[in-house]
DNA sequence: AAGAGACCCTGGATGC
DNA sequence: TGCATCCAGGGTCTCT
Protein backbone atom coordinates (compact mmCIF):
# COMPACT_ATOMS: atom_id res chain seq x y z
CA UNK A 1 0.00 0.00 0.00
CA UNK A 2 1.61 3.15 -0.93
CA UNK A 3 2.55 5.08 2.11
CA UNK A 4 5.13 8.20 1.61
CA UNK A 5 8.45 6.50 0.12
CA UNK A 6 5.99 4.30 -2.33
CA UNK A 7 4.47 8.26 -3.16
CA UNK A 8 8.28 9.16 -2.97
CA UNK A 9 8.75 7.06 -5.89
CA UNK A 10 6.33 7.86 -7.92
CA UNK A 11 6.70 11.21 -8.10
CA UNK A 12 10.46 10.83 -8.90
CA UNK A 13 9.65 8.75 -11.43
CA UNK A 14 7.19 10.43 -13.16
CA UNK A 15 8.53 14.00 -12.82
CA UNK A 16 10.63 13.48 -15.67
CA UNK A 17 8.05 11.89 -17.90
CA UNK A 18 5.40 14.51 -17.37
CA UNK A 19 6.81 18.19 -16.85
CA UNK A 20 6.33 20.53 -19.40
CA UNK A 21 3.92 18.02 -21.23
CA UNK A 22 0.40 19.34 -21.67
CA UNK A 23 -2.30 17.10 -20.77
CA UNK A 24 -4.84 16.99 -24.05
CA UNK A 25 -7.92 14.91 -22.81
CA UNK A 26 -8.88 13.16 -19.45
CA UNK A 27 -10.77 9.80 -20.04
CA UNK A 28 -12.42 7.78 -17.01
CA UNK A 29 -14.01 4.40 -16.92
CA UNK A 30 -14.74 4.95 -12.87
CA UNK A 31 -16.52 7.93 -12.24
CA UNK A 32 -16.02 7.44 -8.17
CA UNK A 33 -12.12 8.23 -9.03
CA UNK A 34 -12.93 11.96 -9.53
CA UNK A 35 -13.49 13.88 -6.33
CA UNK A 36 -14.06 16.69 -7.93
CA UNK A 37 -15.58 18.26 -9.82
CA UNK A 38 -17.74 16.17 -11.91
CA UNK A 39 -16.03 13.98 -14.04
CA UNK A 40 -17.36 15.64 -17.26
CA UNK A 41 -16.17 19.06 -15.98
CA UNK A 42 -12.64 17.88 -14.90
CA UNK A 43 -11.85 16.39 -18.56
CA UNK A 44 -13.47 19.49 -20.02
CA UNK A 45 -10.90 22.09 -17.39
CA UNK A 46 -7.78 20.10 -17.77
CA UNK A 47 -7.58 19.88 -21.43
CA UNK A 48 -5.08 22.35 -22.30
CA UNK A 49 -2.95 22.49 -19.36
CA UNK A 50 0.48 21.91 -18.51
CA UNK A 51 1.93 20.37 -15.88
CA UNK A 52 5.15 22.09 -14.19
CA UNK A 53 6.37 20.38 -11.03
CA UNK A 54 5.50 16.98 -9.78
CA UNK A 55 5.44 17.10 -5.64
CA UNK A 56 4.42 15.18 -2.70
CA UNK A 57 2.92 16.10 0.31
CA UNK A 58 1.62 13.40 2.60
CA UNK A 59 0.44 10.27 0.43
CA UNK A 60 -0.57 12.53 -1.91
CA UNK A 61 0.37 13.19 -5.41
CA UNK A 62 0.37 16.96 -6.59
CA UNK A 63 0.96 18.04 -10.43
CA UNK A 64 1.45 22.10 -10.93
CA UNK A 65 -0.65 23.13 -13.84
CA UNK A 66 -0.24 26.18 -15.73
CA UNK A 67 -2.05 28.06 -16.16
CA UNK A 68 -3.23 27.56 -13.13
CA UNK A 69 -5.07 24.80 -10.88
CA UNK A 70 -3.99 21.75 -9.66
CA UNK A 71 -4.14 18.01 -9.94
CA UNK A 72 -4.23 15.60 -6.69
CA UNK A 73 -3.94 11.86 -6.86
CA UNK A 74 -4.28 9.97 -3.49
CA UNK A 75 -3.53 6.27 -4.38
CA UNK A 76 -5.22 4.37 -1.19
CA UNK A 77 -4.68 1.32 -1.31
CA UNK A 78 -4.43 -0.04 -4.66
CA UNK A 79 -3.56 3.09 -6.92
CA UNK A 80 -0.51 2.96 -9.02
CA UNK A 81 0.47 5.53 -12.02
CA UNK A 82 2.56 5.29 -15.12
CA UNK A 83 3.45 6.81 -18.10
CA UNK A 84 3.09 4.77 -21.07
CA UNK A 85 3.13 5.11 -25.15
CA UNK A 86 -0.69 5.49 -26.04
CA UNK A 87 -0.19 2.32 -28.41
CA UNK A 88 0.04 0.43 -25.28
CA UNK A 89 -3.15 -1.64 -24.09
CA UNK A 90 -4.67 -0.77 -20.90
CA UNK A 91 -4.94 -3.08 -18.25
CA UNK A 92 -8.83 -3.62 -16.88
CA UNK A 93 -7.59 -2.12 -13.98
CA UNK A 94 -6.96 1.33 -15.48
CA UNK A 95 -9.67 3.63 -14.75
CA UNK A 96 -8.30 7.00 -15.32
CA UNK A 97 -6.05 8.33 -18.01
CA UNK A 98 -4.85 11.72 -18.89
CA UNK A 99 -3.44 11.91 -22.30
CA UNK A 100 -0.29 13.59 -22.92
CA UNK A 101 0.97 15.68 -25.97
CA UNK A 102 3.66 13.70 -26.81
CA UNK A 103 1.64 9.83 -27.41
CA UNK A 104 2.11 8.73 -23.97
CA UNK A 105 -0.52 8.71 -21.58
CA UNK A 106 -0.42 9.11 -17.40
CA UNK A 107 -1.96 6.34 -16.41
CA UNK A 108 -3.89 5.68 -12.80
CA UNK A 109 -4.73 1.89 -12.44
CA UNK A 110 -6.56 0.67 -8.98
CA UNK A 111 -7.53 -2.42 -8.06
CA UNK A 112 -9.19 -1.50 -5.10
CA UNK A 113 -10.97 1.69 -6.70
CA UNK A 114 -10.26 3.71 -3.17
CA UNK A 115 -8.00 5.84 -5.40
CA UNK A 116 -9.07 10.07 -5.91
CA UNK A 117 -8.77 12.41 -8.37
CA UNK A 118 -8.93 15.80 -7.53
CA UNK A 119 -8.53 18.88 -9.77
CA UNK A 120 -8.74 22.51 -7.99
CA UNK A 121 -7.55 26.00 -8.04
CA UNK A 122 -5.80 25.64 -4.62
CA UNK A 123 -4.45 22.43 -3.26
CA UNK A 124 -4.52 23.67 -0.03
CA UNK A 125 -8.29 22.75 -0.41
CA UNK A 126 -7.84 19.21 0.06
CA UNK A 127 -4.13 19.17 1.87
CA UNK A 128 -5.19 21.55 5.05
CA UNK A 129 -5.63 19.40 7.76
CA UNK A 130 -2.57 17.43 7.32
CA UNK A 131 0.36 17.27 9.82
CA UNK A 132 4.04 18.30 9.07
CA UNK A 133 5.93 16.38 7.01
CA UNK A 134 8.07 14.14 8.64
CA UNK A 135 11.19 14.40 6.72
CA UNK A 136 11.05 17.89 6.98
CA UNK A 137 13.38 20.16 9.00
CA UNK A 138 10.26 21.42 11.54
CA UNK A 139 9.90 17.80 12.14
CA UNK A 140 11.39 17.67 15.41
CA UNK A 141 11.51 15.47 18.90
CA UNK A 142 10.92 18.58 20.50
CA UNK A 143 7.91 19.33 17.97
CA UNK A 144 6.67 15.81 18.31
CA UNK A 145 6.99 15.67 22.38
CA UNK A 146 4.36 18.71 21.87
CA UNK A 147 2.05 16.61 19.59
CA UNK A 148 2.23 13.35 21.89
CA UNK A 149 1.67 15.20 25.46
CA UNK A 150 -1.28 16.68 23.95
CA UNK A 151 -3.61 13.89 23.97
CA UNK A 152 -3.74 10.33 25.57
CA UNK A 153 -4.67 7.72 22.87
CA UNK A 154 -2.60 4.56 22.07
CA UNK A 155 1.04 5.70 19.86
CA UNK A 156 0.05 3.53 16.77
CA UNK A 157 -3.35 4.89 15.60
CA UNK A 158 -1.58 8.37 16.55
CA UNK A 159 1.32 7.72 13.92
CA UNK A 160 -1.49 6.81 11.66
CA UNK A 161 -3.36 9.74 12.03
CA UNK A 162 -2.35 11.99 8.97
CA UNK A 163 -3.59 15.48 11.01
CA UNK A 164 -0.40 14.76 13.46
CA UNK A 165 1.82 13.45 10.87
CA UNK A 166 1.76 13.12 6.95
CA UNK A 167 2.84 10.22 5.06
CA UNK A 168 3.61 7.11 7.79
CA UNK A 169 0.62 4.47 7.11
CA UNK A 170 0.77 1.02 8.65
CA UNK A 171 4.11 -0.47 7.08
CA UNK A 172 6.10 2.71 8.62
CA UNK A 173 3.91 3.13 11.85
CA UNK A 174 4.81 -0.71 12.72
CA UNK A 175 8.59 -0.42 12.01
CA UNK A 176 8.93 3.08 13.51
CA UNK A 177 7.71 1.89 16.81
CA UNK A 178 9.51 -1.27 16.54
CA UNK A 179 13.07 0.68 15.54
CA UNK A 180 12.07 3.04 18.78
CA UNK A 181 11.14 -0.03 21.10
CA UNK A 182 8.01 1.16 21.60
CA UNK A 183 4.86 -1.21 22.43
CA UNK A 184 1.83 -0.20 20.08
CA UNK A 185 -0.78 0.37 22.56
CA UNK A 186 1.88 2.62 24.73
CA UNK A 187 -0.44 5.58 25.74
CA UNK A 188 1.40 8.98 23.80
CA UNK A 189 1.17 10.95 26.88
CA UNK A 190 3.32 8.29 28.43
CA UNK A 191 6.21 8.34 26.14
CA UNK A 192 9.52 9.89 27.91
CA UNK A 193 11.92 11.86 26.35
CA UNK A 194 14.49 9.28 25.52
CA UNK A 195 11.38 7.05 23.59
CA UNK A 196 10.43 10.17 21.77
CA UNK A 197 13.70 11.26 20.63
CA UNK A 198 14.14 7.14 19.34
CA UNK A 199 10.50 7.35 17.64
CA UNK A 200 11.74 10.71 15.92
CA UNK A 201 14.65 8.80 14.56
CA UNK A 202 13.03 5.93 13.77
CA UNK A 203 10.32 7.65 11.56
CA UNK A 204 12.65 9.67 9.72
CA UNK A 205 15.34 6.53 9.43
CA UNK A 206 12.32 3.87 8.26
CA UNK A 207 10.97 6.65 5.97
CA UNK A 208 14.42 7.29 4.86
CA UNK A 209 15.05 3.95 4.32
CA UNK A 210 12.11 3.15 2.61
CA UNK A 211 12.36 6.01 -0.07
CA UNK A 212 16.26 4.45 -0.92
CA UNK A 213 14.95 1.41 -1.31
CA UNK A 214 11.97 2.83 -3.87
CA UNK A 215 8.88 1.17 -1.26
CA UNK A 216 7.97 -1.90 -0.10
CA UNK A 217 6.15 -4.79 -2.69
CA UNK A 218 4.26 -6.34 0.35
CA UNK A 219 1.08 -6.61 -1.20
CA UNK A 220 0.06 -4.77 -4.31
CA UNK A 221 2.69 -2.07 -4.45
CA UNK A 222 5.13 -2.14 -7.17
CA UNK A 223 7.36 0.89 -8.98
CA UNK A 224 5.63 2.92 -11.34
CA UNK A 225 8.01 0.60 -14.05
CA UNK A 226 6.24 -2.57 -12.73
CA UNK A 227 9.55 -3.82 -11.30
CA UNK A 228 9.09 -4.61 -7.24
CA UNK A 229 10.91 -2.09 -4.79
CA UNK A 230 12.99 -3.58 -2.42
CA UNK A 231 12.10 -2.16 1.15
CA UNK A 232 10.11 -5.52 1.92
CA UNK A 233 13.52 -6.81 2.47
CA UNK A 234 14.35 -4.33 5.60
CA UNK A 235 11.25 -5.16 7.06
CA UNK A 236 11.82 -5.93 10.84
CA UNK A 237 7.90 -6.94 11.92
CA UNK A 238 5.45 -6.15 9.41
CA UNK A 239 3.48 -9.05 8.53
CA UNK A 240 6.30 -11.14 9.84
CA UNK A 241 3.94 -12.44 12.86
CA UNK A 242 5.57 -15.79 14.12
CA UNK A 243 9.18 -15.04 12.57
CA UNK A 244 12.03 -14.11 14.65
CA UNK A 245 12.73 -10.63 15.89
CA UNK A 246 15.35 -9.48 13.48
CA UNK A 247 17.47 -7.63 16.84
CA UNK A 248 16.62 -10.15 19.70
CA UNK A 249 15.30 -13.28 18.14
CA UNK A 250 11.80 -13.30 19.85
CA UNK A 251 8.68 -14.11 18.09
CA UNK A 252 7.01 -11.76 16.72
CA UNK A 253 3.17 -10.81 17.20
CA UNK A 254 0.36 -9.41 15.14
CA UNK A 255 -2.60 -7.90 17.65
CA UNK A 256 -5.32 -5.09 16.26
CA UNK A 257 -4.72 -1.40 17.40
CA UNK A 258 -7.39 0.96 16.60
CA UNK A 259 -9.20 -1.78 13.99
CA UNK A 260 -5.18 -1.65 12.29
CA UNK A 261 -2.91 -5.30 12.63
CA UNK A 262 -0.22 -4.16 14.40
CA UNK A 263 2.87 -6.28 14.16
CA UNK A 264 5.83 -6.21 17.10
CA UNK A 265 8.28 -7.74 19.15
CA UNK A 266 6.90 -8.45 22.59
CA UNK A 267 10.47 -8.65 24.02
CA UNK A 268 12.05 -5.42 22.96
CA UNK A 269 8.69 -3.22 22.67
CA UNK A 270 7.18 -4.18 25.85
CA UNK A 271 3.96 -2.59 27.55
CA UNK A 272 5.93 -1.02 30.57
CA UNK A 273 7.35 2.38 30.34
CA UNK A 274 11.25 2.21 30.30
CA UNK A 275 10.87 -1.62 30.40
CA UNK A 276 13.72 -2.58 27.63
CA UNK A 277 15.83 -5.38 28.72
CA UNK A 278 19.27 -4.16 28.11
CA UNK A 279 21.14 -6.77 26.10
CA UNK A 280 18.15 -5.55 23.19
CA UNK A 281 19.23 -2.15 22.96
CA UNK A 282 19.94 -1.45 19.65
CA UNK A 283 23.23 -0.26 18.61
C1' DA B 1 -10.94 13.79 22.55
C1' DA B 2 -10.99 9.45 20.92
C1' DG B 3 -12.58 4.86 20.08
C1' DA B 4 -15.72 1.73 17.66
C1' DG B 5 -17.97 0.50 13.63
C1' DA B 6 -19.63 1.11 8.88
C1' DC B 7 -18.44 2.02 4.29
C1' DC B 8 -16.02 1.80 -0.06
C1' DC B 9 -13.72 -2.36 -3.29
C1' DT B 10 -11.32 -6.57 -5.11
C1' DG B 11 -8.34 -10.52 -5.09
C1' DG B 12 -6.46 -13.90 -2.46
C1' DA B 13 -7.03 -17.10 1.21
C1' DT B 14 -9.81 -20.19 3.57
C1' DG B 15 -13.85 -23.18 4.41
C1' DC B 16 -17.04 -26.68 2.92
C1' DT C 1 -13.29 -28.14 -8.99
C1' DG C 2 -16.22 -24.68 -7.47
C1' DC C 3 -18.84 -21.96 -4.77
C1' DA C 4 -19.47 -18.97 -0.57
C1' DT C 5 -17.41 -16.29 2.91
C1' DC C 6 -13.87 -13.63 5.15
C1' DC C 7 -10.35 -10.25 5.30
C1' DA C 8 -7.00 -6.36 4.50
C1' DG C 9 -6.25 -1.71 4.18
C1' DG C 10 -6.51 4.40 4.00
C1' DG C 11 -9.51 7.68 4.70
C1' DT C 12 -13.96 9.58 5.89
C1' DC C 13 -18.08 9.60 8.32
C1' DT C 14 -21.40 8.71 12.18
C1' DC C 15 -22.35 7.44 16.81
C1' DT C 16 -21.20 7.08 21.57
Amino acid sequence: MPELPEVETFVRALRPAVVGRTIIAMHNTWPRHIDRPLPGELAERIAGRRIDAVNRRGKFLLFNLTPSGALVIHLRMSGHLSVVERSEPRDKHTHTVFILDNDTELRFRDTRKFGRVYLVDDPQEILYKLGPEPLSPDFTPESLAAMLADRKRAIKPFLLDQTMIAGIGNIYADEALHYAQIHPQRRTDSLTPAEIKRLHAGIQYVLDLGIKREGASISTYVKPDGEMGDMQNEVAVFRRAGQPCPRCGATIERIVVGGRSTHFCPLCQPNKKGDIPKENVSP
